[in-house]
DNA sequence: TCTTAGGGTAGTAGCGAC
DNA sequence: AGGAGTCGCTACTACCCT
């Protein structure tokens, strides 16, 4: 079992770009005085420079380093040969997000040697094809695997044999553990484990009420290194969404409802490109004081269209009944998705309906020949930013 | 007066239907 | 008549990645 994980794989894109960039602190991160750092090169990092912070907090930490808004587009196509390179040695390939995967690796023919020869020949090809650097973990479990990727980091291989896993595994404090975050730290802490070891001699009886049923006797098997997860290869997507902060809070509806209707549009062009129906259509909405909610409706008749997306979005938020609360973010999600060939569409929907559908897929073929934003619905077409 | 993105997955609890 | 499962659904929480 491999685990492959690209190094600061946004900052290391753009440095690949910017060559005159390298061995400098450069911050990929969020546009606007409310972005958030996404990824950091290791100068920075140097620096206490880390993802998820603000921006903001980052320059104060390091002034010299470069910001640089992201081109996701660009770390998809990384991506994709990535994975691609992967494929091409076992197709037992499980992508957990743009930069890592799980390679199940034990059928793998011997012609690249162990386990451990294919991480070097991955971490090779990686190099020489994509010029950036990635980290191996090889263990006989999925998270012990993830653990010494992490452990390996920067540029390089950690392998875990089975002998070797408890003394690997319990000096380690508890947050280290794949899935183990802030929360469940903190109760971990006041119950005065500090290590996996400790955690490890503790009944599972204990953690499961403290923890939960599933969640407490799953840290107790991993603890001591049991994981069953096998690699699962092909996994289809469950849900698909766009969501926007906006730069300064805002209190009026009408900007609400463009703003739904623009994330609803765009929610509905992947819905059309990737070829699945939502039944379920979630809002999320975010307060001044970053308290958060979700509203969920489910469809009589899924669809891909943005129209009804955001028919659903707009009564879900109208139903909050809020009298010009004050809000900083807004989001708009599909969910249970459904593949659009595998439903009987042409037949549930009306007239109406099937009119709109044939005018936004006019919408997406004209954005492909013309460029994305060439067609928008009326109500989108006054300010230039798009309602921000 | 300003700190906190945006893309996701998974588990749980409560509730009504069956 | 009442109880136990189970399912679909909503809402929420926690967690993950860069």
């Amino acid at each position: 079992m491999l685990h492959v994980d690209m190094d600061a794989f946004f900052a290391s894109v753009e440095v690949r770009r910017r060559p005159e960039l390298a061995g400098t602190p450069v911050i990929v991160g969020g546009a606007g005085s409310r972005g958030v750092v996404t990824s950091a090169t290791y100068e920075a990092r140097r620096y206490g420079v880390r993802a998820a912070m603000p921006v903001s907090r980052a320059l104060r930490l390091c002034p010299t380093a470069t910001v640089l808004p992201g081109d996701l587009a660009l770390y998809s196509e990384v991506s994709r040969a990535v994975m691609a390179l992967f494929r091409s040695v076992t197709p037992l390939v499980e992508p957990l997000s743009l930069d890592e995967a799980f390679l199940d690796v034990a059928g793998a023919g011997r012609r690249l040697g162990d386990a451990a020869g294919i991480g070097e020949y991955i971490r090779a090809r990686v190099y020489d094809e994509q010029g950036i650097t990635c980290s191996v973990g090889v263990a006989g479990t999925k998270f012990v695997a993830k653990l010494a990727s992490t452990r390996a980091k920067p540029d390089g291989m950690l392998v875990v044999r089975p002998a070797e896993v408890m003394d690997f595994l319990h000096p380690l404090p508890v947050g280290a553990l794949w899935g183990v975050g802030a929360k469940t730290e903190e109760v971990l802490l006041r119950l005065g484990l500090r290590t996996v070891g400790e955690l490890a001699h503790v009944p599972a009886r204990t953690l499961q009420r403290a923890l939960g049923q599933a969640a407490g006797a799953h840290l107790h098997e991993l603890a001591w290194g049991r994981d069953p997860r096998r690699v699962v290869p092909d996994e289809p997507e469950k849900s698909a969404g766009h969501e926007e902060t906006f730069a300064t809070d805002v209190d009026d509806p009408a900007v609400i409802h463009r703003e739904l209707l623009r994330l609803a549009e765009r929610t509905a062009g992947r819905l059309r490109s990737g070829g699945w129906l939502a039944r379920t259509v979630s809002i999320k909405v975010r307060f001044a004081d970053f308290a958060t909610i979700t509203r969920a409706r489910t469809l009589d008749v899924p669809t891909d269209v943005g129209q009804e997306l955001y028919d659903v979005a707009r009564a879900l938020f109208d139903a909050l009944g809020l009298d010009r609360a004050r809000i900083r973010l807004v989001g708009v999600r599909a969910e249970r998705l459904v593949p659009a060939d595998s439903a009987p569409l042409q037949l549930e929907l009306g007239a109406r309906e099937r009119g709109r559908r044939e005018a936004e897929l006019a919408a997406d073929r004209a954005a492909r020949r013309f460029g994305a934003g060439a067609v928008r619905p009326a109500t989108l077409l006054h300010r230039a930013g798009g309602g921000r």
